[in-house]
Parts: structure tokens; C-alpha cells; sequence
DNA sequence: GGATCCTTCTTCTTCTTC
């Protein structure tokens, strides 16, 4: 009876995801490729739950109460945090205004061969005020996005203490930094380098050795690096980011986003945000006149530290089409909150 | 030289049984 109650009331925190979801702007962003969810609740073995009822009638658990269950809770976890009411209205399906994701003019087809251009931020030329895709993304997490993070940040300081939880968001900041690091030295030393083996090559850090084994049937499809780690603004919708990589994956040209993970990531749809971010910088990029060509195409890559092939994302341009009127709303939600 | 910025990553039900 009481482990019931205990369901039932977090079903009435996960019900209302399980409801809205694909009416809200998870629908745009997540359920694309994956298909349709059911409702948890749509497979139940109602046999196995009649013997879970009754091993927990016949249990020690008569002095439990919901009351004492939701302190035992917050003891554990701290205090609730509830999710936004499910009545907070859905994400809107569709932009109010309309930015075209290519520039509709000619534009010149450039030499491949050339090193990698690297267009660094620089803050002083009056891009002070231009917000970035990350701030613009954190700053417009929907609320399921924001109560699961910090459910989860909850359960980790529960687990390992405030310290402990700084010093391991620290490390996983470090670890991808230093793949990104990686990265950099072998797709800007060339073709020639990349393609030796990536574990072979002994000056990467130790702890990114097992990322760069990850990636490495990834490198191998990679060719003409045109861009690294470089600044995209596109002046008319006001904001900027920095790219990872423009270069061609299996001979089509992308816009790449590394990442590394400790849990598998192996559909689209575990990447949250990640192609929206994608198709924020390919929209960037294709507006931008430093870039004197376009890009359809996108690429996420999740490479794993225990060396086990990373899984490559690939955004096809009807796909980034798709994310880019997702990022037109989010971007919209930054500019002007309701 | 110091301050600030961008980015780095974190979410998706949860348990038992074989």
C-alpha cells in the first residue's frame, strides 16, 4: 500500500513528462529519430505487481508513511524541487519569424587544400553584447530539462558531497577539454598524421588516450579540415559561438561537435541539445562573410573513455533545417521571455 | 595583469530475473 502511494506520487512528477513532452519542444528536438514512446505505465505486469503487493503487505514496512517516506527523501536528497506545473504552456512548433538557414546568394567555392582557418573570439570588436549559443541554450532549458539536471545534481551531492561533486564536474570539464586539445593538434596537423593510429600517438595526456582511440574509425572518414575552434556570428539574428570543426565526413561537408560521455549515447535523441547547438553555428557559419561557402550538414561525435567506438551523429540537411526553426525559438525565448 | 567570455558536461522510470 504505502510502496503504491510512493509510485503514485512519482508518477506525478513523470506523468506530466511522459504527456507533454511530445507536444513540447522535446517533440522537435528528441523524438525526430527515436520513436514514439509509451507511457511507463502501458506494459505493466500486473501479475509481477501482484506479488510485489504482496511480499510488500507481508514486509516490515508498517511504520513507513508517505510523510515519512517524502523525509526520508529530502534527508537523502534534500528538499523537492518540482517540476513546473504541466499547465505551463508547450513549446510553439514553429518560429514567429523565419530566418533562412542558407544565404539565398552565390557563394564562391574555396580551395580544401589550405591549413584550417581558426577565427578566434575576440570580445573587443563590439561582441560584447552578442550572447552566445551556450548561454542562449542554458538560459532557455525547458522545465523538464531543468528539474531532471537538478534531480541528478541532487543525487550527486547526496553521493558525493559538495566538494566531491565540484571536483567531479571539474574533472569531466578537464577531460573534454583536453580531447578538444587533442583533437586540435591531429586535425590541424593534416591528413597524413591523422591517419596513423590515434592511440598511437604517445604526446596526448592519459586520460584522453582512451576519447582518442574512441574517435579513431571517426577520424579515419574525416578529410579536408576547413575550420577548427572557430568563431561563427551571424550579425542579423545577434548571436555567436565557436565551432569545433568544419570539415568533410565520408565526403559531405559538416559542421562537427565532439563530445565526450560517460554513458552511451547511441541515438540522436540522447544528445539533447547538442544538434540544435550544431545547426546554431551551421546557420551562424552560412551568414557569416568570413566563410566564403555554406554548410548543410552536421555531425555529432560521442567518444568514450574506455576506448569503445564513439557513435557518429550524422544531421542530414533536411534535419538541421528542423533544428534550425528549433534554435529560432529558443533564440526567440532568449530575446524576449514571456 | 586582471576580468570576462566561450566552451568543456550533467537529464530521459526503475526494478528483478536469467
Amino acid at each position: 500500500m504505502l510502496i503504491i502511494s510512493r509510485v503514485v506520487s512519482l508518477g506525478g512528477i513523470v506523468a506530466p513528462r511522459c504527456t507533454s513532452l511530445c507536444v513540447s519542444h522535446f517533440s522537435a528536438c528528441h523524438c525526430l529519430t527515436s520513436p514514439k514512446r509509451r507511457s511507463p505505465y502501458s506494459s505493466v505486469d500486473s501479475e509481477r505487481y501482484s506479488s510485489l503487493l504482496k511480499s510488500v503487505m507481508s514486509a516490515r514496512v508498517s511504520s513507513q508513511t508517505p510523510e515519512s517516506l517524502q523525509a526520508e527523501d529530502e534527508h537523502i536528497y534534500g528538499p523537492v524541487v518540482k517540476a513546473q506545473a504541466p499547465s505551463s504552456a508547450p513549446r510553439r512548433r514553429e518560429p514567429r519569424t523565419l530566418h533562412p538557414f542558407l544565404r539565398s546568394e552565390e557563394t564562391e567555392e574555396t580551395e580544401e587544400s589550405g591549413p584550417p582557418v581558426r577565427i578566434s573570439l575576440n570580445r573587443g570588436q563590439g561582441r560584447s553584447l552578442v550572447p552566445s549559443v551556450t548561454r542562449i541554450l542554458q538560459q532557455t532549458l525547458s522545465p523538464e530539462q531543468i528539474f531532471y539536471l537538478e534531480r541528478w545534481k541532487r543525487r550527486m551531492v547526496a553521493e558525493l558531497g559538495e566538494e566531491g561533486f565540484k571536483e567531479y564536474s571539474q574533472n569531466l570539464f578537464r577531460q573534454g577539454k583536453l580531447f578538444h586539445s587533442a583533437l586540435e593538434e591531429i586535425l590541424t596537423a593534416g591528413d597524413t598524421k591523422r591517419n596513423k593510429s590515434a592511440s598511437e600517438t604517445p604526446e596526448h595526456p592519459p586520460e584522453v588516450r582512451g576519447y582518442m582511440e574512441s574517435v579513431s574509425h571517426v577520424l579515419e572518414d574525416i578529410s579536408a579540415v576547413r575550420a577548427i575552434e572557430s568563431t561563427v556570428q551571424h550579425d542579423t539574428l545577434n548571436y555567436l559561438g565557436i565551432a569545433d570543426c568544419v570539415a568533410r565526413y565520408r565526403g559531405v561537408l559538416c559542421v562537427i561537435d565532439w563530445k565526450t560521455s560517460e554513458k552511451p549515447k547511441p541515438f540522436l535523441g540522447n544528445t539533447y541539445d547538442n544538434p540544435i547547438q550544431v545547426a546554431a553555428y551551421a546557420g551562424a557559419l552560412n551568414n557569416d562573410d568570413n566563410y566564403k561557402y555554406q554548410v548543410e550538414n552536421g555531425l555529432i561525435v560521442v567518444a568514450y573513455k574506455d576506448g569503445s567506438p564513439a557513435h557518429a551523429h550524422q544531421l542530414n540537411s533536411e534535419l538541421m533545417l528542423e533544428y534550425w526553426n528549433t534554435w529560432l525559438i529558443r533564440l526567440e525565448e532568449f530575446t524576449d521571455p514571456r
